[in-house]
DNA sequence: CATACTTTTGACCATTCGGTTAAACCATAT
DNA sequence: ATATGGTTTAACCGAATGGTCAAAAGTATG
């Protein structure tokens, strides 16, 4: 009973969320949603009241699956650079098991703005500027980064890993068509990407102090620094949702 | 006659290209065109048969837009240096007018991957490469940038530059929280991002034959690379395609 | 004005969509 | 076995959608 309920609406969710992946929130029928889970298309109805409520269970899920790739990167104990490295590998690799995702989030963000809105407002930006601050005092100085280019910073960083899986579908065909493979150019990314940011902020002109040599380098593993993305859990009871 | 014929065909164009990019091709209504246009809505199969066949035309004129934008940067005579920093300088400033269209054609792209191969045949990326080897072969050499290496630095200068329209819904949210202001990060970003690409490209352990000094620096001036967007013309006579 | 043509419209159509309902189903507790 | 409660279904509904059509309106030419 309570398994052969969750199962159906785990399979719902799961249909959902390939459905609304794919063709997003206007695409999306609730038919295919259905047949993809092999179920009534009433039932659908049953455990999520209407279209809306289901897709904003699969959003805020999938959300919730970025931003906690994001954050946890910046609390650890590491140099800067180390953190950048690991986190071009780590999330890059992420993306790679879900390549639909920033298209999908991307895309859904800009056609409904407040779906955002609300959703950030429980996300403390500050205090991932705060904690970069604290933890890095020195290095930040040292490559002259002030706070005001923190955001760029971060976007740049943000976009290089984001965007070949963004654009996906034009890099596919523009690299097939000059002989580079598009799998390929993803694994040579991550070192490339940390490297050229790396570059990028110890540049010439730029990280004025730089004589002084790094003070550690604590060694990083694969998982000390990423949590696991929190499951969302899902309300129990019959229904979603109000 | 002629006159109020390309008026409605324009107005209805328009209208459509509005809709489109605020909606997306499932999301917009054919009713919402017309109504926009100020027409009835059977007008619109007057001209464009059916709603893709309207799509279609919206579509590729905003993808030569957007690709007339990239290419021509790369044919002129000048330091790549000062390419890079004409380039960001010209393509964010022509973004912050079409704002909306990275995450238009990002998004109908990863929905319809047909279109842009369809689209892409036309488009000779390997002119690119090759006009990019002749043009600038020492300063590669002297970079250590490889050929196989050029889709990493084309996809990062991309990324960055197109990333911040891409993700304008949340970047708005977060940055207002913080402090920033989007259109002040735009701003600054048109000089940070060429002072970040062009660092990462000579940093340390990276343009080891650095010593030599550039050998000249002919100042560029705003139009001098880029051509205006062709305009894709549209097929005249009364009906378009098939 | 009469003719011939294109442009524009209002009414209409078939289909599909998200959503509802009442009844059937099924497992358990009494 | 039967009453109880959640689960699942087939059938149905009204609204909206993309699209059609025949007639009206407009325009140029004789």
């Amino acid at each position: 009973m309570t398994e052969v309920e969750k199962q159906t609406e785990d399979r719902i969710f799961e249909s959902a969320t390939e459905i609304f992946m794919e063709k997003g929130m206007d695409g999306a029928r609730m038919k295919d949603i259905a047949n993809h889970a092999g179920i009534n298309k009433a039932l659908l109805h049953y455990y999520y009241r209407t279209k809306e409520h289901l897709f904003e269970a699969v959003f805020e899920k999938m959300a919730a699956v970025v931003f906690s790739r994001f954050t946890p990167v910046f609390d650890e104990n590491a140099t800067l650079e180390e953190k950048i490295r690991f986190f071009f590998r780590e999330h890059i690799s992420f993306l790679q098991k879900n390549p639909r995702l920033p298209a999908f989030i991307l895309n859904e963000i800009n056609r409904n703005p407040d779906r955002m809105k609300k959703l950030l407002q429980r996300f403390s930006i500050n205090e991932v500027w705060d904690n970069l601050e604290r933890l890095h005092h020195d290095e930040l100085i040292r490559y002259n980064i002030t706070r005001e280019m923190m955001p760029q910073l971060m976007t740049s960083i943000a976009a290089i890993s984001i965007f070949p899986f963004a654009a996906k579908g034009i890099l596919e065909v523009l690299f097939e068509k000059s002989g580079y493979d598009y799998n390929d150019y993803l694994e040579k990314r991550k070192d490339f990407a940390a490297d050229f940011v790396i570059r990028a902020i110890k540049g010439p002109d730029h990280g004025r102090n730089e004589k002084e040599q790094p003070l550690e380098k604590p060694s990083l593993h694969k998982g000390d620094l990423l949590v696991k993305a929190q499951q969302t859990s899902g309300n129990k009871g019959k229904r979603k949702n109000i």
